[in-house]
DNA sequence: CGGCAGTTTGATCATGTTCAATCACAGTGG
DNA sequence: CCACTGTGATTGAACATGATCAAACTGCCG
């Protein structure tokens, strides 16, 4: 049974902790992207807006139903369904699949701007899980075919966010198949920070919004293993462990090593 | 290093082994696609052609490069610039990756209609090696591009071949992350199973063109434990091992229950 | 026949898992 | 205010799965 009041806690903090943190999504509401000056699109830009001409953004708020989902709560049950895409726009989603007798794999976490429903399957195969409190806008499926079909710069962009999904994919299973468990850890770091420089925090201070566990089952190891490889880092001096879900990357070189990827 | 001819004469021996063995490349280089009669799809089907209405045929065909390459020989290198995209025409092809100190993560295997080329980035992160004698069709990156500008269908091929290579991604990562190695071999032999059916051979006896080198490195695991698992699975009667690159799949149910997938 | 590449099988080893105890921290109630 | 509780993290010890090392086997080709 997840705990959402604590996974709100460690949100909050973690939210806290960070130096520039923006306005949550109430706030935001109203407020329009940079590029755009429209609804649709968030603080954090929407992905979707990207890849539309100004004329064509009323079309996609029209289109647009937007969520609210508490931390710990869920957006997507595997085997809903896939009448849906889904835009997280803030805060941190959890997706992960279970094997009949319970095994766990995470297969990713989404950060504002990532996308959920580039499959062909007709119902998820994984559940979507809110880490932090999450705001997402929705799609419905036909909705977004229809607005797709004759839209050739959208299209492209679904196949383009397609192809970095598999770009990732490959990397991951790369990780899951060939390397060390201290190995996964250190490029696991690296990933997350990397995924924070895009966002715009450029400190090498990064946020792990999700438990042990999470990170374990995403790198196909144990949370013991995942624990005693951060122990490990800490005593090498490469990382330092500010809060259970704070880590101070003071030596990224070093931690590029250890990750295999030369 | 490679063994060319010994892949070689597997290939031959396989091919001999199936019912109805295709007419290889050369009688097949002037025969046309049942659904378009065009000189660009081949006897197996090249994926793009389904995309295209017959009076954009030809311009695909102005772009089409066909390439053979013999067994053992390199189509690509890790490395190299993406300048081309890629449609295996007949022939098995794998896809590896390397890690620094040489341990080697093998990312698929192609059969024919399988295409390379989905990816944001500007080098190949893989190398692809003929496992038996391969046709392809190659597309220079930009030709393709030009094309599918103003073909919403070939567009639209494009972004549904990326998901559903990310949705075998997604499988795999399971398979990688949660499953033992009996599972991940099991899964594997379903997967070839359903590859060939998907081919047109629909017996229960699969060809694994391969090594069980190769399939380890798919899997994840080491040879030998690909064949222990092999021979558990033969002991067990739920496979029978024909010759080595033969298998014939005795009680698929049983098969299915120990891949893992409930 | 001998050499070679690949496979199978056995014995030993190591990494990561499992089981278990303790710690840390926040929230709660007497 | 502080003990009590619950969740998650850490650490230790024993264990197991799969890796590694090694030898024998198979089939093909020269």
């Amino acid at each position: 049974m997840p705990a959402p009041d604590l996974y709100r806690a460690r949100m909050k903090a973690a939210s806290r902790a960070r130096t520039n943190s923006p306005a949550p999504f109430p706030q935001a509401a109203g407020s329009n992207c940079s590029a755009h000056n429209c609804h649709s699109c968030d603080v954090r830009s929407l992905s979707l807006c990207d890849a539309l001409a100004d004329s064509e953004l009323s079309r996609l708020d029209r289109i647009t139903r937007r969520h609210r989902t508490p931390a710990g709560a869920t957006l997507i049950r595997e085997g809903d369904p896939m009448t849906f895409a889904c835009n997280i726009t803030s805060g941190t989603v959890r997706l992960s699949r279970l094997l009949h007798d319970g095994r766990r794999q995470v297969m990713g976490f989404l950060f504002p701007g990532d996308f959920i429903g580039l499959t062909r399957r007709n119902r998820f195969v994984f559940s979507a899980e809110a880490i932090t409190d999450t705001d997402c806008c929705n799609f419905a499926l036909e909705d977004l075919e229809t607005l797709s079909k004759d839209n050739p710069r959208l299209q492209r962009k679904l196949y383009e966010m397609a192809c970095s999904e598999l770009d990732a994919a490959q990397e991951q299973m790369l990780l899951l198949g060939r390397k060390s468990a201290l190995e996964r850890v250190a490029s696991f770091l690296l990933e997350v920070r990397q995924r924070q420089l895009q966002q715009g925090d450029d400190e090498d201070c990064i946020i792990l919004p999700m438990t042990r566990g999470d990170i374990a089952d995403y790198l196909g190891l144990t949370l013991e293993t995942v624990s005693r490889s951060f122990s490990r880092l800490r005593q090498e001096q490469v990382i330092e462990i500010c809060e259970t879900y704070r880590v101070d990357l003071l030596d990224c070189p070093r931690l590029q090593d250890l990750s295999g990827n030369s």
